[in-house]
DNA sequence: AGCACGCCGACT
DNA sequence: GTCGGCGTGCTC
């Protein structure tokens, strides 16, 4: 038999649109294959870790191949589910495998190479060398090795790469290309008996011998009680070393002299930080009635449906319901992935699942460190004990061998959908396409249903199961609408607050109850203008105005973070009448405390939450009453539940439906239910004061009316009257270009000839409200699609239509982006 | 996307 | 002259 060359197509962290094809070398061929990382040179001089996306003996024709340096796994990292996954993604949302790999791998698990300079020991100048190459070889000498960012950083150079070449030419330094993994496995040091002493008679002897010992007799003593007894002892069970040493204080030699005397034993162990123990386990609490029927239908809706939709009221207990479904999944071996929206992700709802899940339940979620997601990775891809993972987004894509059952929680969150970068991917729609490669059924929960999911349930693709009583028979929340316009009228207001929201704060702190003001803005004011010459504050890199930040005294710009000083006159005309305009949660804060100084006032934004402690410790005092008015951004109106809210104010219901978006009432109505929802538990009917201008606006109205069916329809009559989704599918092309006049002509052209193919369903150019964002112009293209068109055949078109466009010479630097379902 | 290469203006 | 900026081309 002739051994044919073998080569491989592999999958690279690179944007560009193709695979990469290398030449298997002989020595790597039993080793390379599907699914595994190698190692491969790629360009001058970078190395990348790649993934095998197939083999074959077709050797490419129109250049040599390189070789594959190294193969990384001894088993794949990608299973074939995945694989195939990742097609489906890169094909549906229009976007690269490399891009799906560099979204589906924690970083741990790529790897870049690094440009290592190493000193030459042995070098002597033949000439005197400059004073920069002088500096920057000192640098390196003391360091030995080092990066090409750490010189550019000790040195304080700019670009200190020709200086280095130069280094490179006199041999003055060597360098080497080597690939860096982040993950390392954490160790630790235990301790345990040592395999000779464990037996009765033997430990009797030893503490006898001990006797004139007394701090190894209590180090013993104490790591006995540690491991639980004397059988814990003899069973070889091991304590860690730290925690030994603290808890029997003694010194690091008495343990020392232990170990030599080999009456203890020292080991390494690789923690995983996850803990393999098995722990006390809670059995589920049984449901009651109306869950129980509501269990019921959905594995009836199961039995004849992929997709059941879960539209349970807020506090309806669906969590309950969640834990009895995984339960079962569990007992028959099969996996189950729980999706939650980021923020929702909380300590709150993990330390529950966790109580009946022990450690077969992983969390998956991008505040945690890189390394516990690739513990969460292999984990899963060496079948341990994760049958449960409860994790954001970015969960869909881990290595699942036998999925039973995917829950969206939360499934009409926008935050879903991935914006920023590629692939620009819905995972709640992902999730469905996922369970169905398995065979698996997927359960979509919430109390405010997507319109399209909402749509897909009633004409019978997924099954609905509607659970509409509150658990524990918790009224829903009395919802009052109150009129700004005619209150700041009979000049009521007291700035931003109507006399019925303050009257009913009161009554709430008098009782000792919390309060919850929703502002969907942060920041201080949203803008400051100059009250002589109405000069706005703008950011010098995109179309926006900037937010004034009190606490920073700065002016922010909430799409680049570009920030600068509170000018003290105005710029323009140098009048110092520079005034704040609108308000954010920033300046509700500041209100709230003025107004009730004996209470504790906090505030949840992006700006006190940027760390996960941050999220966690506010949430924290809240619930244990430490603070008793909270005032937050839409993060407040996410899964959180708390005991004692009796009054939610909704500050500002306008700026919600004013949002020039044909999701805007969708959002509003469901942003505003949500937030209603955190008002009201245990026997006591909550209150929401919502503030508007328009208190007879029709989803104000249905909110208040909790009449979901009602807003429904309304917006699915005009979802088909202006062409849009669940009726047609939307396709957003994003041109962006420095040049404004490039970017239009590109945008131009573009619509042009896709109007050619498409007509009437190409909408635009047209400039966003935005549209400039990091000093690149912005024209997008709107692409409404009958349902029933292939999309396949469109995105083909709208592909070309574009490629051809790039090949002009006046447009290759024109970024194009599509954005396939855009949120 | 990086990253090298090469051309050009600015400044010791 | 060299430093550094930026436009252009390439990656199996």
């Amino acid at each position: 038999m002739t051994n044919k060359p073998l080569f491989a197509d592999i999958i690279l962290p690179v944007p560009l649109p193709r695979l990469f094809t290398y030449a298997v070398p002989d020595e790597l061929l039993h080793l390379t294959s599907i699914g595994k990382r190698v190692v491969i040179p790629f360009g001058k001089k970078k190395v990348y870790s790649g993934i095998v996306y197939q083999l074959h003996h077709h050797k490419p024709e129109e250049y040599e191949t390189k070789d594959i340096i190294s193969v990384l796994d001894e088993e794949p990292v990608v299973n074939a589910y995945q694989l195939k996954f990742w097609n489906w993604l890169a094909d549906y949302y229009q976007c690269t495998l490399g891009e799906v790999y560099k979204a589906a791998l924690p970083s741990g698990l790529k790897m870049e190479s690094e440009t290592r300079i190493i000193y030459n020991t042995d070098f002597v100048a033949e000439s005197p060398l400059s004073e920069k190459e002088n500096k920057v070889l000192d640098i390196i000498a003391g360091k030995k090795v080092c990066s090409i960012n750490d010189v550019n950083q000790l040195s304080g150079l700019k670009n200190s790469l020709p200086v280095i070449k130069r280094l490179l030419e006199y041999n003055a330094v060597f360098i080497n290309e080597h690939l860096k993994e982040s993950y390392k496995a954490k160790k630790e040091k235990v301790i345990s008996l040592h395999p000779k002493c464990q037996s009765e008679e033997a430990l009797q002897q030893i503490f006898d011998k001990l006797e004139r010992a007394p701090k190894q007799q209590e180090l013993l003593m104490t790591l006995l009680s540690l491991v639980g007894g004397l059988t814990g002892a003899i069973t070889n069970q091991s304590v860690v070393k730290a925690e030994l040493l603290k808890k029997a204080n003694a010194s690091a030699a008495a343990l020392k002299e232990l170990c030599n005397k080999e009456i203890l034993l020292e080991q390494e162990r690789s923690i995983d930080r996850l803990d393999l123990d098995e722990k006390a386990v809670e059995v589920a609490n049984a449901l009651s009635e109306v869950q129980q029927i509501a269990y019921d239908e959905i594995k009836a809706g199961f039995e004849n449906h992929d997709v059941t939709l879960l539209h349970g009221v807020t506090s309806g207990g669906k969590t309950e319901i969640y834990i009895h479904l995984i339960e079962e999944q569990l007992k028959q071996g099969k996996q189950v992935l729980y999706l939650l929206p980021e923020i929702a992700l909380t300590t709150q709802i993990t330390s529950r699942l966790q109580k009946h899940f022990g450690n077969k339940m992983g969390i998956y979620h991008s505040k945690f460190a890189d390394a516990e997601r690739v513990e969460v990775w292999s984990n899963l891809l060496q079948q341990k004990n994760y049958q449960l993972i409860v994790g954001v987004r970015s969960s869909i894509f881990l290595p699942f061998a036998n999925l039973g059952l995917i829950i969206v929680d939360e499934e009409h969150e926008n935050t879903y959908k991935q914006f920023d970068p590629a692939p620009r991917y819905h995972a709640r729609d992902a999730a469905v396409v996922l369970a169905k490669s398995f065979g698996a059924k997927t359960l979509l929960g919430t109390a405010t249903p997507s319109i399209e999911s909402y749509y897909n349930a009633q004409q019978g693709k997924y099954a609905l199961v509607e659970l509409s009583q509150r658990f524990e028979g918790i009224e829903m929340p009395e919802i009052v609408a109150v009129d700004v316009r005619e209150a700041k009228r009979k000049k009521q207001m007291s700035s931003h607050f109507t006399p019925v929201l303050l009257e009913k704060i009161d009554k709430a702190l008098k009782n000792d109850e919390q309060v919850i003001l929703f502002q969907n803005r942060r920041g201080f004011s949203p803008f400051i203008e100059c009250g002589q010459c109405a000069y706005v504050a703008k950011c010098v890199n995109c179309d926006v105005s900037m937010t004034y930040h009190k606490h920073l005294n700065q002016l922010v710009c909430h799409y680049c973070n570009h920030s600068m000083q509170l000018p003290t006159v105005c710029p323009a005309c140098h009048s110092p009448a520079i005034e704040t305009r609108g308000f954010g949660t920033e300046k509700i804060e500041e209100e709230m405390s003025l107004l009730y100084p004996d209470h504790k006032v906090a505030r949840m934004d992006l700006d006190t939450t940027r760390s996960k402690s941050g999220y966690d410790k506010l949430i924290k005092k809240f619930e244990d009453g430490e603070v008793h008015i909270l005032i937050g951004t839409q993060m407040i109106s996410k899964g959180l539940d708390f005991d004692n809210v009796s009054v939610v104010g909704i500050l500002n219901a306008d700026n919600m439906l004013n949002y020039p978006d044909f999701r805007a009432f969708e959002r509003s109505y469901q942003l505003m239910t949500q937030v209603s929802g955190r008002a009201g538990r245990k026997r006591k009917q909550g209150l929401v004061v919502l503030q508007t201008s328009n208190p007879k606006h029709p989803v104000i109205m249905d909110v208040i009316n909790h009449n979901f069916i009602n807003h429904y329809s309304g917006q699915l009559e005009e979802r088909q009257m202006f062409k849009y989704p669940p009726f047609y599918r939307l396709i957003y092309i994003t041109v962006k270009h420095k040049d404004q006049r490039v970017c239009n002509k590109a945008s131009h052209l573009l619509a042009e000839q896709l109007r050619v193919i498409f007509g009437s369903r190409v909408l635009g150019p047209q400039a966003p409200v935005i549209n400039r964002i990091q000093n690149l112009f912005i024209k997008k293209i709107l692409i409404k699609m009958e349902k029933k068109a292939s999309p396949a055949k469109v995105k083909h078109l709208m592909r070309e239509a574009i490629f051809s466009l790039q090949a002009q010479q006046e447009f290759r630097y024109v970024n194009f982006q599509i954005d396939v379902d855009p949120a």
